[in-house]
RNA sequence: GGAGAGAUGGCCGAGCGGCUGAAGGCGGCGGUUUGCUAAACCGUUAUAGGGUCAAAAGCUCUAUCGGGGGUUCGAAUCCCCCUCUCUCCGCCA
């Protein structure tokens, strides 16, 4: 979420970032102005009647104390005659006073004005929040501009391009025949867009999730974090899902997509996790961090679950594209003058699993037309598969700024110059670190033999209890 | 699922119908003292949204004692609902 001052202030810079994304800024912002205004304006009059009843009220609490001594002071630290006095002044009772009358009458007239704007000035504050609350983060002024993944630039390239002297095949083929994937039956007890992995399939898929775990936290010095994989709407509203892409996720039984239409998020119903970015990010939510606990790096292992409602006929060969694929995540909360140092970092922890993993890969900025929702700037990484020949995203580290931290109220107090140090938004980071599943393809492509076996990458043969090759099971 | 107890500021913890945004303590910050450190003492220390201001500071108003609703002239305090935490019982991987 943005700033309300700053769209207030910036509304033009606001704009043009908006088409640069190609978003149309009259639709976002529309009535912004005028929608600001009437609620600044409602919020003013209710104030100032609230002032007022304030104000009657003391007039009474003094009127209370002065005619009747009895409500100044407890009964019971009073001495006994002054007891027996404030009984009996009950009967002079301020409040049954012409002066107590008048007052009580003017409190009643004005709380029904009261009532009727607070309601207005309610819904116009839910109006403005929910508007603000669909617009996405600005771009930093580095993205390219342009209008889809054509327009990425390619920041850099590793690796070497594996030649092959025959035909490599796609790692649907490979999985199949070696027997270790098995998408039909899949497709069987939970339909498309599922995997079962088996024997050295499966132990492959566990070894990475604890090869880049640990790496992760022995090497980068992230802390494992094992999160819960369902959320409630309140955390997916903090990173920026919802309410925008309910259509992208699992709900259960208790999530109601028509209420958080509505801009009313729950901390009582459960959906699945698209991503571990939304439990670990909101473990802080609401929360007021430590300067000298920052920055935070996190990483958790979990599997993401997605409904994928607008990529129907897309990646359907294959575990490219999955309802439910694993995926280790790093995340980090940062000071925002580190944040930039920190995106860095943490996309070259992601690059380093694919370096180690000896897998050729190329970096890319996205666009602005590309870029993520909440995210200020974004790299990709991208591996490269020689069953399809091209690089296909297995990565994608973004600097939210302080858009999460906004929505979920993740501040930090800074400590610096000793001043005062008003609470500020930290700065969230994420980025996969890898998505376990294109990692575990990538690996069958790249590391395909003419025989049709698969060779196990140096680093991860501890992992799958010493093997280096896996061959065709039966 | 049943019974009970609880939720107060950065943290701990009082208050249980009226100048209470909230005692006290801890922590933080500033200062005095001190060869340095420590200790002691004094002071200060919530967040958000409005208004004022060119802007900041300041001043001022409003809201906030888990969340929502109600009673009342007036609610942290009384009533109802919800959520969460803890204890006991039941069930369960």
């Amino acid at each position: 979420m943005l700033d309300l001052n700053f769209v207030r202030a910036n509304l033009e810079l606001v704009e043009e970032k908006l088409r640069a994304r190609g978003a149309d800024p009259a639709a976002l912002l529309g009535d912004f102005r005028a929608l600001d205004k009437s609620r600044r304006e409602a919020i003013t009059s209710s104030e100032q009647l609230k002032a007022r009843r304030n104000e009657l009220s003391n007039q009474f609490a003094m009127g209370m104390r002065a005619g009747s001594p009895s409500s100044a002071r407890k009964l019971s630290e009073m001495p006994t005659m002054d007891r027996i006095r404030a009984v009996g002044e009950k009967a002079v009772d301020f409040s049954k006073s012409p002066e107590g009358l008048r007052l009580i009458e003017e409190t009643r007239l004005l709380k029904e004005k009261l009532d009727q704007l607070d309601q207005t000035a309610a819904a116009l504050d839910e109006q403005l929040r929910l508007s603000l609350a669909r617009i996405p983060n600005l771009t930093r002024d580095e993205v390219p501009v342009g209008k889809s993944e054509a327009d990425n630039v390619t920041v850099k390239t590793w690796g070497k391009v594996p030649a092959f002297a025959f035909t490599p095949k796609p790692h649907w083929e490979l999985g199949e025949s070696l027997g270790i994937l098995d998408l039909e039956r899949a497709a069987k007890i939970s339909g498309a867009r599922f995997a079962v992995y088996m024997g050295a399939g499966a132990r492959l898929e566990r070894a990475l999730i604890s090869f880049m775990l640990d790496l992760h936290t022995s090497k980068h010095g992230y802390t494992e974090i094992l999160p819960p994989f369902m959320v409630n709407s309140k955390s997916l509203f903090g990173t920026g899902q919802l309410p925008k892409f309910a259509d992208d996720l699992f709900r259960c039984s208790d999530a109601d997509a028509e209420a958080v239409a509505r801009g009313e998020f729950k901390d009582n119903d459960h959906w699945l996790i698209p991503t571990a970015e939304v439990p670990v990010t909101n473990l802080y939510r609401d929360e007021i961090l430590d300067d000298s606990s920052l920055p935070i790096r996190l990483t958790a292992y979990t599997p993401c679950f997605r409904a994928e409602a607008g990529a129907a006929g897309k990646d359907t060969r294959g575990i490219i594209r999955q309802h439910q694929f694993q995926k280790v995540e790093l995340v980090k909360f940062t000071r925002p003058e580190d944040s930039d140092a920190e995106h860095e970092g943490l996309t070259r922890d992601a690059e380093e699993i694919l370096e180690a993993l000896g897998l050729p890969y190329r970096r890319v900025l996205l666009c602005t037309g590309d870029t993520g929702f909440s995210s200020a700037k974004t790299y990709d990484l991208e591996v490269w598969l020689p069953g399809q020949s091209l690089y296909r995203e297995i990565s994608s580290c973004s600097n939210f700024e302080a858009f999460q931290a906004r929505r979920a109220n993740i501040r930090y107090r800074p400590t610096a110059q000793g001043a005062k140090a008003k609470p500020e938004f930290v700065h969230t980071l994420n980025g996969s670190g890898l998505a376990v599943g294109r990692t575990w393809l990538a690996i069958l492509e790249n590391y395909q033999q003419a025989d049709g076996s698969v060779l196990i990458p140096e680093a991860l043969r501890p992992y799958v209890g010493g093997l280096d090759r896996i061959v065709r099971q039966s």
